[in-house]
DNA sequence: TATGAATGAGTCTTCATTCAT
DNA sequence: GATGAATGAAGACTCATTCAT
């Protein structure tokens, strides 16, 4: 492989691995992955590998870096930015799919899932940086428009965990079962049920007298 | 150790065996987890386990087939002998606290989760099997609920996944941070929710004249 | 299995047991062999035979006592009953076929060349006791033809090795190769051919002017 | 250890293990040998053996390859390049010992009686390619004499048998008892008298009137 | 920087041997 | 005497990591 002199050479590189080795973790676990297939899925040796990470657990804690925080600003885009919460609905509707097809979101849902045990550590971090963080968002939500009379509900917070829920089990399926016979999933339809039924199951009480 | 003579003896020392395996499969993965400690939570030793299971993928195999008819058959009781859809959600959010506390279908689930890639093969037969069952079952329930004139919904299987999303989340959350300081969720209150949401997430559409 | 009262029952379940063990030796070789599976083909479990061979070590000694001795008394009565070289060697060609297809020599033989590194000093007392004993033998033989002018040699203990080489191949050959196809000799017309090549091998030479 | 980088630098490792292992085959058997003994006997580590053969199961096969054919072509050139039946026995006489005491072959010869059940298919493979080639040049060898009128001989291939057997013998012996004290054998005497005794084994009966 | 040869700790698995029943 | 469950030492093989080139 030819060397990488400049920074932004490194950078890209760095990423390529960070790439590979997010696919290899997705694919056999951390335990069961290669170094070597790491650095091979990279184009480069395993030798070189390690001018880029320390080792292993470098490598894996650096994926969920790379990671965490640029998911968590997307969704947080989402949830932020939208004036109410039917509007967010309708925007996961139609991002949500996109998401779940094309971003590595869900293979590292699945690493986390999976692979968690390793770093006992990352997970509590990574829950509390970015799964309390995401529930929170979506809790926020609901507590506004809940103030805003936009909706009724009894605990926002919990409540975020009954609109997220449908997400995760889209997120592994997908991850999992998208590409064996018989595991697809029509999300763009999913979802579209998915902010209907949200809508419904938190509208106010009609009291139309 | 004390000698297993009799077939009941050997039938439970089997379970022990299973059960340790889940739980060390469930702390440090498939491929992490040690044969040896294994045996050593189920206090034998390494040498005796290889007299109830083959292979460290013997046993991995066993425990999928010990756990998922059963746990297959305890959904399908609640979701078929429910009279309608709304007294299936009551019975859900009774007994999925429990079952989420106490039963070993979280752990379970996060195995199979993290390891899949270990058996592909096995992977796709749990999904056939016991995935597409329940989905299908909780689908079925809301398609008859559809015909009876008790909801409204576009499609039913597609709607089911809404349905079971918020158990998955629980259940993985429950299994990878009800031990933590501030993972713990008030299951109770979120099936709760969880019933009358959905409920009325797919209620008939009021025409009042 | 029916305990074994009687001395004699004993005996013959020692000798079942040695056959059993000749057979796995033979087949897989010492190291490979399994005690489990020599106890089976006597049809008897682990543990019993256990109680007629102290260890593994034990039964291959024993294997190597058990038939050294009636071997080398066979060959001997040949092998001195004889009147002649001449009248040897034809017995030789009547019983050496039999001995090769139906006697436990030829699997002792290649036990012997394929374990002995096991246990060395047995080699070397085996050669001692039993190769030495039958080179001299045969030495012997061509001793006495010799001085009684039947037959003209230089050195009748190395010569001795010239007429056992094809009983030592044939023996070799047909424990490890009757069974294939494409293995079979013709036992009976080597042996003859054999008598015939060594009476005239070793024939004095005609000063008949 | 230094590390090999070129071509010929890997080469010459690969033929020291092989060289190693073929010593610990032979000193203790396949199944007895350990393959960090023998990446030790090469002076390198157990992790280096398995960057150049796969497996142990590879190493003796690879050992098989490399010696069969070079030793077959050895010994072809001997029996096909002389000019007669009484020729070929003298190089024989000639090359023989030094064959037994410097090559490989007597070792080889012993790794394959004793392990040959390791691997029965390569047991078959090596007689058909080996075994018989080389009785089938000494029964060429002997079919070509007899019609030159050189000897007299009932069946030349299985003559041959007769011929060879002094040779294994020889062989088999000078690995098994050459380094203990009494197992020595003038095999210079041993080769002469028995090209001596094939010659006249053979010999046309004369008819002199 | 980049490479891949070398290393050895770590883990699955086998099996001789023991011993409770 | 007979059995086979239990044990743990031993060995094949893998792979993260190092480092000479």
């Amino acid at each position: 492989m030819l060397r990488a002199r400049t920074v932004s050479d490194k950078d890209s590189r760095r990423q390529e691995l960070l790439d590979a080795a997010l696919d290899e973790f997705f694919e056999r676990g951390f335990s069961a992955a290669r170094m070597e297939d790491i650095a091979k899925r990279a184009g480069l040796s395993k030798g070189t590998l390690y001018l880029y990470f320390d080792s292993k657990d470098a490598l894996f804690k650096a994926i969920i870096d790379a990671l965490a925080t640029p998911n968590l600003e997307v969704i947080s885009a989402i949830a932020t930015s939208a004036p109410s919460f039917s509007e967010a609905l309708d925007r996961v509707a139609v991002f949500a799919p996109t998401v779940i097809r094309t971003s590595k979101l869900p293979r590292l849902m699945k690493v986390i899932v999976g692979d968690s045990h390793t770093f006992p550590e990352i997970l509590i971090e990574y829950r509390q940086n970015i799964l309390d963080r995401i529930l929170g968002l979506f809790g926020e939500l609901l507590s506004q428009a809940k103030a805003a009379g936009e909706i009724e509900v009894e605990d926002p917070y919990l409540a975020a965990r009954i609109v997220m829920g449908p997400m995760l089990l889209s997120g592994l399926w997908h991850a999992l079962f998208s590409d064996t016979p018989g595991g697809e999933v029509d999300l763009e339809k999913l979802f579209r049920m998915h902010a209907s039924a949200m809508k419904k199951a938190f509208a106010p009480v009609e009291n139309s007298q």
